[in-house]
DNA sequence: TTCATATATTACCAAAAAAGAATATAGTTA
DNA sequence: TAACTATATTCTTTTTTGGTAATATATGAA
């Protein structure tokens, strides 16, 4: 139960639910999450840690950079579940639209000098 | 997003989750309910209204009564969703399979004079 | 009407979670 | 080595949530 209670949590906040929507368009970076969102970077170090802790997201190291993406869920049904759903759901929800409708448009070379 | 987020806070709680596993087996009233979680009425009745307000359950009034069910979902593909897959979900969870054992031995009549 | 009772609501407190500010870490470059 | 930078962590404050106690509501019975 407790792993479940992690997922639902961790669906349990905009700003997450809006990172996992974007996340399904681009493997992302914090600096180009925390720009689209418009939040500060320590808060969106905090989200991603929320979600991969869940098993919702993962990442890669590359240089400077940590390339945030989606796990497939084969570690637990109900991550693989929502992921799957969440591909349909939201998809017309205005603010997600607003937001993945950013994404060409973030170049990482010029929002991650600040 | 609104909805969608209500639906995963109203699962971000133990107690929630297990009136939705025992929900599956019976309808049961809100002094059922109480009994078999150990919680206190008022804190119960919390609980119930978050996961009417959801769209997870809704009640039928039968005297002094209120039996809680879950709902089919028809209005929310969130719900609809989540609670076909809690069906299979947590089946094996041992705080849930000690519940649901204890609901054929739960008396309304008899729980029900505090 | 009056009393009894199952449930809901309100007010309040404690614990948990979200956000910001400051600092630390880990790569990169010079 | 030292300086730079993307990200993570820690500390603190604010907000939200879960719980209890007390009270209100609503239905049924006398």
């Amino acid at each position: 139960m407790k792993s479940f209670i992690k997922v639902m949590k961790a669906l349990s906040d905009q700003n997450r639910v809006k990172i996992i929507k974007m996340l399904q368009h681009k493997t992302m970076c914090v600096c180009e999450l925390r720009a689209a969102l418009e939040i500060s970077q320590p808060n969106a170090s905090k989200h991603l840690k929320i979600l991969e802790e869940a098993g919702l997201v993962d990442y890669r190291k590359d240089g400077l950079w940590v390339n945030y993406h989606l796990t497939d869920g084969a570690n637990s049904p109900y991550v693989a579940n929502i992921l799957g759903n969440l591909k349909y759901w939201l998809e017309d929800d205005p603010e997600i639209s607003k937001l993945v409708g950013k994404i060409p448009f973030l170049n990482r070379e010029e929002l991650c000098r600040q």
